[in-house]
DNA sequence: TATAAATACTTTATATATAAGATATATGTG
DNA sequence: CACATATATCTTATATATAAAGTATTTATA
């Protein structure tokens, strides 16, 4: 026999449902895309990220510390291991902050940059393909109530 | 200077931003609970997701295979390393399966089952609190949006 | 200036994710 | 039955996530 259902408030009932929605697209969506980057350019969706923080900062660079806080597809787990490694592979540099000795300053490479052009391109189209299916008055639906939810949620606690 | 856009399709724009939006709010969510878990009950959204898995399964007994294709909150990487832990701690038991030697069932013991329906009712109250700012037809729609998302994003591959 | 507190980063340990391959068993076909 | 192939799980290696503690430096304040 079946378990009885433990929560019994409607309203909570359709959270947890819309909940496990958007956690099953989210990492639908983060499957698809890892595997693509993996399979194409042999690096992963946390390295993406990562290479695509540091494209848009100024002169490409960040500290460390501002690198890790904006990590969307990661967190900032072992921001240190993340950098040596990709240091090694030659994407970015890691040099100390002449105004602060506490401080060290990522830069991508040219190595870099002239890669995460070209995978950032072909990123955008897996992108739009996975949305197909909606109207872009949908998408723009959408992105309005996730905006507002994500609000919400970080300004509690 | 700031780098050029590299995308230049309007659609394909607002594909990639609502994907991050999505993404953003998904993270925020997974982090937010995560932690709350953790401080509680001592436990990761992992296990909590496993615990959850096996708790609406028959006789609260799923095949090592079929719970790591259940699993949302995690991938199924290193399952058996999870049950082993979890094992460890109480919560599941570990059984040959008597119809195909090759399989192992693990089945929710009692204290797994507690610990879940406390664990549940007080994680379902957190998913209410987050979407607290949207109304109840916006909960709606925004549902029937990703169900139509998700759906396209499985058909495709 | 002296010192307490905060900050930036690293280190360590453990948990989890991903991929490749090993082993045992099951299944389908001849 | 013999064999090829598929399946279920485990093992190993590496990458990443999380938490706690350590070191060096900066900042705030007495």
């Amino acid at each position: 026999m079946a378990a009885a259902k433990l929560i019994k408030d409607p309203r909570e009932q359709q959270s947890v449902r819309l909940w496990l929605e958007l956690l099953r697209c989210a990492k639908t969506q983060e499957t698809r895309l890892g595997a693509r980057l993996r399979k194409h350019y042999g690096h992963s969706l946390t390295r993406f990220d990562a290479l695509s923080q540091l494209y848009r900062a100024p002169d490409m660079t960040l500290p460390v510390t501002a690198l890790a806080t904006r990590l969307l597809a990661s967190s900032s787990g072992n921001i240190t291991g993340l950098i040596d490694r990709m240091e090694a592979d030659g994407l970015v540099v890691r040099s100390p902050n002449p105004d602060d000795r506490r401080s060290f300053i990522v830069r991508l490479s040219k190595t870099g940059t002239t890669l995460f052009e070209k995978m950032a391109i072909e990123h955008g189209h897996w992108v739009r393909d996975g949305f197909e299916g909606l109207s872009d008055s949908e998408l723009k639906n959408l992105q309005a109530s996730l905006i507002r939810l994500r609000k919400h949620l970080e300004q509690e606690d």
